[in-house]
Formats: structure tokens, sequence, C-alpha cells
DNA sequence: AGTTGTCAAATGAACGTTCACTCAATACAG
DNA sequence: CTGTATTGAGTGAACGTTCATTTGACAACT
């Protein structure tokens, strides 16, 4: 038998609650079926976690934290900022499933998460420090040209399918359209 | 006391039902609350429509026919396009909640809808004949600028409010910059 | 080394509640 | 009276949560 390893457990727990949640959301989660993806009972969620929500606000933060730190910006390339954001959705597809998730069921509900309002504070002062010095276009203010290349970004992960699927199909097509509509919407 | 209207009982139950799947989506919303909204029993629910999901069926096809009825394409005026799109999301937010809500939870339940699939088919022809003519770039493909319009129209209804809240905060100054981006994108 | 005590880890059955759905009874219109 | 609209009590299943109990690891003691 393998031996007991409570931190595996709990790590084992997350993992299958992030793909729990991200499939079906926090009102659609099943506690029964995300245990039994993590091998254990549903007893023992409660045990490490309190309840289904604090389940979530774990997997959560874990994954909010863990997609702030990479992809840091580079206010002098948005097109590649962009680039780089877009390869990190397709290969993570449920992050931006679990933000969504949390938009839509946490309405008004929680306040805005810190280390996301902060996160974006330090790319918008980068941006505007690079428009303070003339190496990018001043049409846009800061937070509308980071919110501008972030939507664009993740144009193929929120849209409709039935928008989105008529489009190129590759990765590297999509990619390249991302890039070159930021580079036009940037350029001065 | 008013009159008997089963036509308008059933009116009154849907428009219930919009906000209150908008509001929780599929797996969130309670029948009882709905049909309370409504003035009615949550046994009438079921001699209209036949289960939960058959009344969000209901529901989505009433609000996506209403939407894409309205806003017809102006292909040589995509910038005011999108604001015309934007103007109705920000007057009516329930449409977009529930398009994404279906889009989410229905994951690869349901086939793509006909009637949005045509709608949107219908404007990819009108802007690829406008390239044609040499009236538009021809720098994006019509798909591609048809999903950048339009993801450029729904970026404050679509992105996290951490991001969203930064910019400007008045309609008129989103609008604005909605039509100004897509200037930029659609421009030779 | 073997026995025992101790505590955390983990289980699984049970509980109380919620919720979608049903149906027999009733109110109403024609 | 006849048929339709509507109700509201009721049902069974599902689900989040709890808890008494068991299992496993490890150290103390003989």
């Amino acid at each position: 038998m393998a031996p007991r390893d409570p931190e595996a457990k709990r790590r084992a727990l997350l993992k299958a609650a992030r793909a729990e949640f991200a499939e079906h959301g926090i009102a659609g989660a099943r506690i029964d079926r995300l245990a039994g993806r993590a091998g254990c009972s549903a007893g023992l969620v409660y045990t490490y976690f309190g309840s289904k929500e604090e389940l979530f606000t774990a997997v959560f933060d874990q994954v909010v934290v863990q997609a702030a730190e990479q992809a840091p910006i580079s206010p002098d390339d948005l097109p590649g900022y962009a680039g780089a954001l877009f390869d990190g959705q397709t290969a993570h597809p449920d992050v931006m499933r679990l933000a969504t998730w949390h938009r839509l069921e946490q309405q008004g509900g929680r306040p805005p998460i810190e280390a996301i309002t902060r996160s974006i504070q330090e790319k918008v002062d980068a941006i505007r420090k690079a428009q303070r010095d003339g190496r990018l276009s001043t049409r846009f203010s800061a937070p509308e040209l980071l919110m501008l290349t972030i939507n664009t970004a993740s144009m193929w992960a929120l849209q409709s399918p039935e928008i989105s699927d008529l489009g190129p199909r590759e990765h590297a097509a999509r990619r390249a359209t991302v890039v070159e509509a930021v580079r036009r919407l940037v350029e001065p």
C-alpha cells in the first residue's frame, strides 16, 4: 500500500477540485464526484477545507496567484505580451473558465481579490511609464490599453463557439491574429 | 381581479426565468423562486415547459433571436456597429450573462444553435463582400474581422471587474473607447 | 524486538435539507 | 356542466455536511 501522505492528498484534492469546478462551476460541482477523482472520501474535504465555498476559494486563489506570476508584462511589446497570454490560456483552458465562473457566481459577493488588483495595477503603471517616455501610443489611457490587450488575447477563450470556430483553427494562426490585432491597437 | 390570461402567465414565467437564469445560471436557478417572481406556483412551470432545462432553452432561444434581430450589421461602418452592440449590452446586461452561462454549462452538450450560426454567417458574408469591393481592410479575414469587432464591443461585459473598473466609468467614454479601438482594427 | 498508547488521517453511514418534479383537488371561464 | 388553468401538498432523490469509528504511522516503554 502507498504510505500516508496528507500533503499529497491535499494537493490531489485541490487538483481534482480545480477540474471539477472548472467543468461545472460552484453550484454544479459535486463533492462526491470531486472526492472520487482525488481518490478519497467526501468527508475528507471537510477536514481539509471547511466547506464547498471555501474549497472553491482555495482553488481560485491558487490558480490566480499562479496565473498572475507567469507572463510578466513587457510594456514595450504589448503584442508579444498578448501572444504569451494567449499561449497560457490555450495551455490551461481551465483558468479562464474558473475566472468566468467566479465572475458569474460570486456577483457582487466578494470584494475584488487583492492579489489580482495589485498585479493589474503594476501592469498599468508599467504601461503609463512607457507612455510618458514616448515608447507607447497615448491614444488610449494606460488602463484602456491593458484592457484592450488582455481582451484581445482572451478572445477565443471568451467568445461563443458559434463565433470563434469560424476563424482560423490552428493555434499558430490564432496567435498571429491576436498579435497583429494588438499591434494595430498600440501603434502610434 | 384580473381575468385569466394563460398567454400572459406564460410570458411572465419566461420573463422571470430570464432574470433568474441570468443571475444564477441553470444549476443555481431555483424553480420556486422563479415561479414566485412570476406570481404563480412552481407546478405551473411544468405544464407550460416540461423541465428546468427546457425552460432555459425557451428563454435562451427567445433572447438570442431577439438579440440577433436587433443591430443589423453595417460592414462599411464596423466601429459604429460595435458601438451599437455595446449600447445593446449596456441596456440589457442579462443577455451576455445568459450567453456565458450557456457556453459554460452546456459545454459540448448541444450542437451550435442554428439561428446564431446563420445570423453570424450573414454578417461574415457581408463583410467579405465589402472586402472584395475594396471598402474594408483585408489584413484580417472576414470571420476574424467580425470576431475582433464583437469581442471589442463586449469587452466590458466579459472581463473581470478587477480589470474593467480601472478604465473609464461612464457609458459614453467606454463607448468611445470601443469605437476607436475597432476603427484602428479595421483601418487599411 | 515486540507490545502498547496516542494522535492524525480517513472512512462510510447517517442526517437534515433542498429541490426538481408529480398529481389529485380546486377555481374559474364559457 | 365541461374543460382548462392553477394550485399546493407531497415525493423521492440528490446533495452538503457531520460524526462515530476505523486505520495507519510513530514513538515510548518493557
